[in-house]
DNA sequence: ACGCTACGTTAGCCACGGCTTACGGTAAGT
DNA sequence: ACTTACCGTAAGCCGTGGCTAACGTAGCGT
C-alpha cells in the first residue's frame, strides 16, 4: 500500500480555511489548478501547495490531462474521516452506557 | 442561539494532534482537566486552552463538579462534521452523475 | 480562617506553516 | 525549433498559534 490514508492528516488538511475552500470547489466538480486559483484569493502556487497537502491526506486525486492537472475528489479521505467520527461516537456511547449501568471499573464485556 | 456550531471551527480544532488526543480521551469517558493532563505530554494549562477551543467548536461540554470541571463529549460537534462530510460527498456524487450523463448544464432532476 | 486542591487566564517565547516571488520543467501549438 | 500555456518546487518573509511559567480565583476540608 503505497499511500495509506492517515486520518489525522485529513483533519489537519481541512483545518485550514483556504484548503477547505479548495476542497469544496473540487467537490463541486473536477477542476484544473489555474481554474481553482482564479476563483480564490491566493496565488496559483499557493493552491498547488494546498493541493499537495490535500492529496497526501487522501482527500483529492490528480489526473494528468496534457499540460494540465485535473484534480478530483478522492472518496477515501471522506470515508476515513467518517469512520473516525463514527468510531469515536460509538466509543462515547459505550462509555455512557457503562456510566448508566453504574459499573465502577469495567474494561469490556 | 447562544453558541451555534461552526463546522469550520470543528475541523480546525481537530486539526491539532494534541487536541485530537484530548478529544479521544474525552470520548472514552467524561474526565477532569487534571486527569487528562496527567496522561498527556503537555502541561495542564495547555490542556485547559485546548479544551476551551474544543468547547467553542461544540465538540466537548463542561460540567462543574465542585472545584473540578468534568468535560464530556458534545454530540453536536460530531454531528455537524458528519453532516458537512455527507453534504460535500453528495455534492461530489451529483457532479459525477452530471459528468456521466454528459449534461452540460443541469441543476437537478 | 487557613490551607490545599483544581482550574482558568495572562504574558511571552518560539517553532510551524501559509503566502508570494522567482525559477525550472513538460506538453501542445505553429 | 520556438513560443506559449500550465504547473510544481525552492527560498524567504512573517503572521498565527501552541507551549510553559507565573499569577489569580473558586470550592472543599480541617
Amino acid at each position: 500500500m503505497p499511500n495509506a490514508i492517515r486520518t489525522p492528516d485529513a483533519f489537519a488538511a481541512l483545518g485550514d480555511p483556504t484548503r477547505r475552500l479548495i476542497f469544496e470547489r473540487v467537490a463541486r466538480g473536477p477542476s484544473a489548478v489555474g481554474a481553482l486559483a482564479a476563483g480564490l484569493p491566493v496565488s496559483r502556487p499557493a493552491v498547488s501547495q494546498h493541493l499537495r497537502v490535500l492529496r497526501e491526506a487522501g482527500l483529492v486525486a490528480e489526473t494528468p490531462d496534457g499540460a494540465r492537472r485535473i484534480y478530483r475528489l478522492d472518496p477515501r479521505g471522506i470515508a476515513a474521516m467518517r469512520d473516525w467520527l463514527d468510531n469515536h461516537w460509538a466509543t462515547a456511547l459505550a462509555a455512557f452506557e457503562r456510566f448508566v449501568d453504574e459499573l465502577p471499573e469495567e474494561d469490556a464485556s
